[in-house]
DNA sequence: CTTGCCTCTCACGTCAACGTCAGGTTTTAG
DNA sequence: CTAAAACCTGACGTTGACGTGAGAGGCAAG
């Protein structure tokens, strides 16, 4: 398919797929006349880059990582490095968990400011 | 205290308290002389924006929020401006979770690879 | 053939949260 | 008093993932 087709198909703007071939990170094939043809595991292959970009990943990283996604070769270092990443995924989430809780207790503390209509101090624990 | 203080006490960088400044985050008061002077309360003041932000709030949200956090007031609107932020932050769970169980199975597989010397197939679901 | 939409390649613009440098003033230590 | 350290105000630079517009070529339909 073409890259509006593609376009259309994953969510993604024109702009965006042509970044991704700078990148390196999609290399279509090309027309005669230089127009990208993309084949329809295209689809999916941009579903996980923009999976990765919400992940927190860089291109370069991606870059890194692709060989395996795109030919099922596994080295020990490409596992460290997804092993890395799999870490300061789950880094993120506990920072999130934390900051959530802090919000939910912020909240409840407004709500109750609400009601009350007193002005009880929230803020940093402290 | 003063701006290099208060950057050494929360790991910020000067400039970004000026900038906080300039974003109204955070607004000393001045001596004669035009140097900025905090109280000590800014250190955790610092420190609830550096977690706003690593929530992924921007400047002009957590400067709609502020009013909270420095006299205490709550409004139905505040609370609500809240909530919402409080479910983007868990909705931004749930997608690194999904994106973490993903990299676990990918790992998983690298190594089953690797101990296997044998290619098998791991990239977009499908 | 031409209309119209899709595509191409530059190449500059954007936005956020600062970094960094320049050139000058204020405060502090000795 | 002097020198160093800290501070001040601009103001331009950086990074990543694109947005946006210009100007030109490609392609199916009438």
């Amino acid at each position: 398919m073409r890259i509006g087709e593609l376009a259309a198909r994953t969510g993604v703007s024109v702009r965006a797929l042509r970044y991704y071939e700078e990148q390196e990170l999609l290399v279509p094939q090309r027309s005669r006349s230089g127009q990208r043809h993309y084949p329809d595991s295209a689809v999916d292959h941009v579903r996980l880059i923009q999976e990765l970009y919400a992940a927190g990943l860089s291109s370069r990283t991606i870059v890194e990582l692709m060989p395996y996604a795109v030919d099922g070769r596994a080295t020990p270092e490409l596992i460290d490095r997804l092993s890395a990443e799999r870490d300061r995924v789950e880094g993120r989430i506990t920072e999130l968990v934390g900051t959530r809780d802090r919000l939910d207790s912020v909240i409840t503390g407004a709500a109750k400011n609400l009601r009350t209509g007193r002005s009880c101090r929230v803020g940093p624990t402290g």
